[in-house]
RNA sequence: CGGGGCGUGGCUCAGCCUGGUAGAGCGCCUGGUUCGGGACCAGGAGGCCGGUGGUUCGAAUCCACUCGCCCCGACCA
C-alpha cells in the first residue's frame, strides 16, 4: 500500500495518560485511539497486525482439528443462571435488559453458550471428541482498566472448548492445545514462559498460563531455569530459606511475657532479639464467612489463593478489627493459636517440626515463648505460603527467580463443572448416559501485540516480529520528487508485492528524516532505503531491530527480503 | 470501593497561588526555499479553558457540586 493514502496518525510525543511502553507506542504510532476507560478503537495498523495474529491462531487451531465457530456476544441470562455464573460474575459482567425487560448480558467467556450448543446437539460417544473455537469480542466490566490494551473492558479472545468422553481424552485435547499455543506464540515471535497456574473461578483441575515477562504485567511468576520449574506465584511452591536461628532445645512450656506496644513481627523481633523466623505469624482470615486462623513463619507471607484452596472457599479476606477482638479476645499484634478451639486453625508446612517459637498470647501486649506446633496447639498443616525471594526449588535446590509477567494465554482442564450443571449428556458404547468432560482454552489476541511491543521496543518505537507487523517491509525513496528514485522505488515495491512480500511504499512528500522516524516508530521490521546509491544499482537494507544497514543490489532486494522474513 | 493526580486548540504543556479581553512549542493550511534521521522563511486557521451552580462590576483563575481520564490499592475466568 501507499503511505500517502493511508491513515497513520503518528504523534511526536506520547499522550500523558499512557505510562506503559506498549500503550505509549500504540498511541504514538497511530495504532489505536482511546474512546473511554478500557475501550479502544483499533485503527488501520492495529487491525492489520491483529488480523495477522488471528490468522496465525486460526492456522494452528485448525491444525489440531479445531473447528471455528462464531457465537453471540449478547447472551440471555438463563444459561448463566444455569451454570451459576450469573451470580458469581457479579459486577464484572455487563448486564442489560431487552425491550421486554428480560435480563441479558454481554459474554465474558463462552463456556455457557458452547455447552448449550453441545447439550442440544451431541447425543452419542461417536460424536466425541470435539474441539470448538471462535475468535470473538469479550466484555468485562473491569473494576480498573489500565495499561492501554493490557486490561480493557472489550477485547478479542480466541477461546476454545473441548468435549471428551473421559479424563484420558481431555488429557489429549489439553496436550494438543498446549502444543498449538507454543506454535502460535513461537510464530508470533514472542519469548514466553509456560507456568503452572491456579484455576481460579473457572473451576477445574489442571491449568497452565502462557506468560510474557514484562514490568507492565500484573502477575508474578516463579521460575527455575535449570530445573524447568515455572509456576504462577499464586500456585508456586518452594523450599524456604532455613530459620535464621535454630530453635531452643527441650520440652519447654509456653510462657507469657510482656511486650508493651510491640505489635509487628519486626517490633517483636527487635524486642526479643530473636529473628522473625523464630516467630509464628497469626492471621485471622474469613473464608466464605467463616473465621480461619492461618499460621505462618514470621518472615513469610500468606497466599490468600492457597488459603482459599485449602479451605475450599471462593474467597478469603482478612478479618476486620472488631471480628478479631470478638473471636480472639485481643487485637492484631498480640494474636496466636494457643487456646484457640472455636475456629479452624491451619498452619503452613514451614512450621511443621519447629519447636519453642514465639507467638501472640491473645492478650493485648503479651506474647508467648516456647510454643511448639502440634503440642501447644493443634493445626492442620498445608502449603499456605507465598514463595519469597531467596527461596529455592523444592527438589533441586536451585535459586528461584520471581518475574513480573503478563498473561497471553491460559489453558484449563474444566472437568464436569459446565457439562454437569447445564445437563450435557451423551450415550456411551453401552447405551448408558454419561457426562462429557470439558476443557477451555483462551488466548488474548491484543495481548500478543502488546507482549511483542513490551518485549521488543526502543526509544524510537516498536520492533515487531515480521509475522505480526502490519507490513513486512517499507520502501523509502529519500526524495519523492526525484523521478529516478521514485520510479525505482515503485518498481521495487511492485516486485515485492509480486513475490508475496507485504510491502508498504512510503511515497509521501516528506523529508527523509520524517520517513525514517515514522517507519521506526510503527515498527516495520525491514526498510529498503532508495537513495544516492541507486546510481550504483544499490539499495540500503535496514533492519529495524538492531538498526544494521547493508547495501544490496536493487535487483536482489525483493528476494533478499523474502528470504529474511522466511 | 478506598487513596492520590490531572482535565486549557490535534499532541505536550504554561497561565491559576495574587480574578481584569487566552499563551508557547510541535502538528495543521497557503506560498516559497529545501531534501539521508522529526528543515527554514513568510502568512494563516483553530480553544463555550470538562460541565453545572455560586461569589464578584468582572472567573481559565476563588468556592461548591458533578462528570471524565490516569496512577496506587482492593478486585481480576
Amino acid at each position: 500500500m501507499r503511505w500517502s493514502k493511508l491513515f497513520i496518525p503518528t504523534l511526536r510525543e506520547a499522550p500523558s495518560e499512557a505510562e506503559v511502553p506498549s500503550h505509549q507506542l500504540l498511541l504514538r504510532a497511530g495504532y489505536v485511539r482511546q474512546l473511554s476507560a478500557g475501550i479502544y478503537s483499533y485503527l488501520f495498523l492495529a487491525q492489520r497486525s491483529l488480523n495477522k495474529i488471528m490468522n496465525i491462531v486460526r492456522r494452528e487451531m485448525d491444525a489440531i482439528g479445531a473447528q471455528e465457530m462464531y457465537l453471540p456476544a449478547l447472551n440471555p441470562a438463563e444459561i448463566w443462571q444455569e451454570s451459576g455464573r450469573w451470580q458469581v460474575m457479579g459486577d464484572n459482567m455487563f448486564r442489560l435488559k431487552d425491550r421486554f425487560q428480560r435480563d441479558m448480558c454481554l459474554g465474558m467467556t463462552h463456556e455457557e453458550v458452547m455447552t448449550s450448543i453441545a447439550r442440544g446437539e451431541l447425543r452419542s460417544y461417536k460424536q466425541l471428541p470435539q474441539i470448538w473455537y471462535q475468535i470473538q469480542t469479550k466484555f468485562r466490566d473491569e473494576p480498573r482498566p489500565k495499561s492501554g490494551l493490557l486490561r480493557v473492558r472489550q477485547f478479542l479472545m480466541k477461546d476454545s472448548y473441548t468435549f471428551d468422553m473421559d479424563a484420558a481424552g481431555l488429557d489429549v485435547a489439553y496436550q494438543k492445545h498446549y502444543e498449538a499455543y507454543c506454535r502460535i506464540f513461537d510464530r508470533c515471535g514472542l519469548k514466553y514462559t509456560v507456568v503452572e497456574a491456579h484455576s481460579g473461578a473457572m473451576g477445574g483441575s489442571q491449568s497452565h498460563e502462557f506468560m510474557v515477562a514484562s514490568d507492565a504485567g500484573e502477575d508474578l511468576i516463579v521460575v527455575g531455569e535449570k530445573s524447568g520449574y515455572a509456576a504462577n506465584l499464586e500456585k508456586a511452591v518452594s523450599r524456604p530459606v532455613p530459620p535464621a536461628l535454630p530453635d531452643p532445645e527441650g520440652d519447654l512450656a509456653p510462657e507469657e511475657f510482656h511486650t508493651p506496644g510491640r505489635k509487628t513481627i519486626e517490633e517483636v523481633a527487635a524486642f526479643t532479639s530473636l529473628p522473625a523466623t523464630s516467630q509464628i505469624k497469626s492471621l485471622v482470615m474469613v473464608a466464605d464467612g467463616k473465621p480461619v486462623l492461618a499460621l505462618l513463619r514470621g518472615d513469610h507471607q500468606l497466599s490468600e489463593t492457597k488459603l482459599a484452596s485449602v479451605t475450599g472457599a471462593a474467597e478469603a479476606r482478612p478479618a476486620h478489627p472488631a471480628e478479631m477482638r470478638d473471636w480472639m479476645g485481643a487485637d492484631a499484634g498480640s494474636l496466636g493459636p494457643v487456646g484457640i478451639t472455636k475456629m479452624r486453625v491451619v498452619a503452613d508446612l514451614a512450621l511443621e517440626g519447629r519447636r519453642n517459637m514465639i507467638c501472640g498470647a491473645n492478650k493485648d501486649d503479651y506474647h508467648l515463648r516456647h510454643v511448639t506446633p502440634g503440642e501447644d496447639f493443634q493445626a492442620e498443616f498445608h502449603d499456605l505460603r507465598q514463595v519469597a525471594p531467596g527461596d529455592t526449588e523444592a527438589n533441586t535446590g536451585e535459586a528461584l527467580k520471581i518475574v513480573k509477567s503478563m498473561e497471553i494465554g491460559h489453558i484449563f482442564k474444566l472437568g464436569y463443572k459446565y457439562s454437569q450443571s447445564m445437563g450435557l449428556r451423551v450415550t456411551d458404547e453401552h447405551g448408558k448416559e454419561v457426562t462429557p468432560i470439558m476443557g477451555s482454552y483462551g488466548i488474548g489476541i491484543e495481548r500478543i501485540l502488546c507482549g511483542a511491543i513490551e518485549l521488543f521496543h526502543d526509544a524510537d518505537g516498536m520492533m515487531l516480529p515480521s509475522s505480526i507487523a502490519p507490513f513486512q517491509v517499507v520502501i523509502t525513496p529519500v526524495n519523492s520528487k526525484d523521478a529516478a528514485l521514485r520510479e525505482a522505488s515503485e518498481a521495487l515495491y511492485k516486485e515485492c508485492l509480486a513475490m508475496g512480500v507485504d510491502a508498504l511504499l512510503d511515497d509521501r512528500d516528506e523529508r527523509p528524516g520524517v520517513k525514517f522516524k515514522d517507519s521506526d516508530l510503527i515498527g516495520i521490521p525491514f526498510r529498503l532505503t532508495m537513495g544516492k546509491k541507486l546510481g550504483q544499482g544499490l539499495v540500503e537494507l535496514y533492519v529495524r531491530n538492531g538498526k544494521q544497514v547493508t547495501d544490496v543490489p536493487v535487483a536482489e532486494a525483493a528476494a533478499k527480503i523474502k528470504q529474511m522474513i522466511g
